[in-house]
DNA sequence: CGCCACTTTCAAAGCGCTTTGAAGTGGCGG
DNA sequence: CCGCCACTTCAAAGCGCTTTGAAAGTGGCG
């Protein structure tokens, strides 16, 4: 069932039949009733690719996935972004396109959709300090929003978490508690949203004349594994730290474990800090425990940023001139039981 | 640039370019390199809205994932899952149409991608035990693969791990090393994969004549809360279990951290053996470890799975009048450090 | 040299929708 | 009863590609 069939059964032009359709005002109601009622008798759906032949637009926002290179992971982390804006896309009407771009062929990716013209627009995760995506998307006039933020360009949309307020915080929290010889288990350094953690501790520490040890320093994808290394490394080594600031709550789940197996309560005799993006099936909230949450975490919600992400980009769209938008949202430092005072 | 301006600046028709771009016979091979030389130079890319009208042909696939009614959480080994499919589409020129859609929404949204001719096949995951997607889609015509099985509609292609031998063979292991007392911290059960996985647990008690005690099994949503708070209340029931049999490592997860809040060594006082899906960020495997996997595990990979199931989808896309491919995986049983003799 | 069988290229007809510009209606004032 | 206007409806022209059926070019061979 096409247009133009539904259009000879109803008597009626392709014309009427699709502006009724499509709430165009230059219908009669009672026209548009029984063209509305015949569409549903019959399952009439508009082919979306014809559609988008002729509107010129994809109605398709994508989502590009760098595959790293060796190690192919992906982080869990993006399937709660992706469900956050999947979400306001299916309510507007707009597909998610998905694609896995090995590292080094993300340009060509970026260049095909936008000659393509198979997305409307872009989202941008996880950037470097200074990403080579961001030229590239403004180069090609596609509309495109960046979740998270670069060092060095300015004029673009973004929203971010304040990373340096967020583990500044929370490092004092961990002197407060008196500890003074601190871990950071960081993501990838090159990526900026790991460098502004970095910063931010280093702020805290500075700004009570402690110095950051190299020696408890880590900088590596955020994967349970690597916290668990990490922390045997410094828990067995000679001097080990007696807290831990954490970028995931995946590595604070491996530290957690390799505490454990030495013996090591958490929160009593070691602390762990984690940054917690909320993570639906890791959820550290403990709103219906009545202990409250596992971690001491700086929380922001990696569903609600896919969401707001996609309303951004979406308003974007549809108004390409507009100003760049950008946002900064404030972590919650929630209390949990991984943390405690520096044992003495 | 479009096919026509590409034709007139080669002195061309459109037909003779876009055959020499598809790779048709009837054009000379010196036209081609030409026309190639061109196309470069001028960064053409067919515009993909309209090569899809006029084939007729998406060269997309559809996944749907169900937004779990109050909750709309999302399963992080989605994440790899999908990223495994993504490679193989991204290999074959296919893209991947993610939508996001309320359970209630389904059958609709299914029925509009049909009619709808944006996509040309779909991939089912976590199938129910009598699932009503899949007489749909048949019903619909599109060609489909399901990540799983059903119990009961039978001529449909699907890719599924041996659900009821891993986990009879898993619950052996732990009446071998003495447990009588185990727990199954099952998925919900109204997915068949965990009604299999319950199955292969009970067959083996029964074969040793146990009985499975019902306030030792669980079913529910696979988080990490689940599996510690079922862990918590078994723990510090009257009678707790010495064992634990997980659908997955996020509630194994939980339940480690329940045990070790009890002051309970993992592996020694109690035991615990999950599926593992072998998730990227989350990977039991200590191949780097010296110390091997923290989990006694049965094994698969899901990101393995995201391939093959991609693999099978396109070439039921390619021929779809084929004979149903059925691909039975049987697991690992991987020995790690979470299991022990029950103590005594 | 002319005819036939290829090979190479082309013009034009879709694919199913949106949208422009024009043509029918009917109501109302003059 | 005519003419104008507002309201509906329509025919046709795209959107940029693929593909069919036909035409033009090429070479081999009698």
């Amino acid at each position: 069932m096409n247009l133009k069939q539904l259009a000879e059964s109803l008597g009626l032009s392709q014309t009427t039949v699709s502006r009724a359709l499509n709430g165009y005002p230059e219908v009669r109601e009672e026209t548009r009733l029984r063209v509305e009622a015949a569409a549903r008798a019959a399952q009439y759906f508009p082919n979306a690719r014809a559609r988008r032949l002729a509107t010129g637009r994809a109605m398709t926002v994508g989502h590009v996935m760098p595959l790293t290179e060796a190690q192919e992971m992906v982080n869990p982390i993006f399937a709660d972004f992706i469900a956050g804006a999947g979400e306001v896309y299916a309510k507007e009407g707009f597909d998610l396109l998905l694609s896995m771009v090995p590292v080094d062929g993300i340009e060509a990716a970026y260049r095909q959709m936008a000659a393509n013209a198979s997305v409307d627009g872009v989202i941008v995760q996880a950037p470097t300090i200074d990403d080579p995506r961001i030229p590239l998307l403004q180069d090609l006039g596609l509309p495109f929003l960046v979740h998270g933020r670069t060092a060095n360009h300015h004029s673009y949309s973004w929203l971010d978490v304040a990373n340096i307020r967020a583990f500044r915080r929370a490092t004092e929290l961990l002197l407060d508690l008196g500890h003074r010889k601190i871990a950071l288990i960081n993501g990838q350094e090159n990526l900026d949203f790991a460098r502004r953690r970095r910063l931010g501790f280093e702020q805290a520490l500075d700004a009570r004349g402690c110095a950051a040890n190299p020696d408890w320093m880590r900088s590596d994808i955020m994967t349970e594994q690597y916290g668990y290394r990490s922390a045997v490394e410094m828990l067995d080594g000679d001097d080990p730290p007696t807290a831990f600031l954490v970028s995931s709550i995946i590595p604070a789940i491996g530290i957690r474990r390799a505490a454990g197996e030495r013996g090591l309560r958490t929160g009593r005799d070691i602390s762990i800090i984690t940054h917690d993006d909320a993570l639906s099936y890791i959820d550290n909230e403990g709103i219906t425990a009545p202990e409250g949450p596992a971690f001491t975490a700086t929380r922001s919600s990696i569903r609600a940023a896919g969401q707001r992400c996609a309303q951004i980009l979406l308003s974007l769209i549809n108004d390409p001139d507009q100003p760049p938008i950008q946002e900064l949202w404030e972590t919650d430092l929630t209390l949990g039981r991984s943390t405690g005072p520096v044992p003495t």
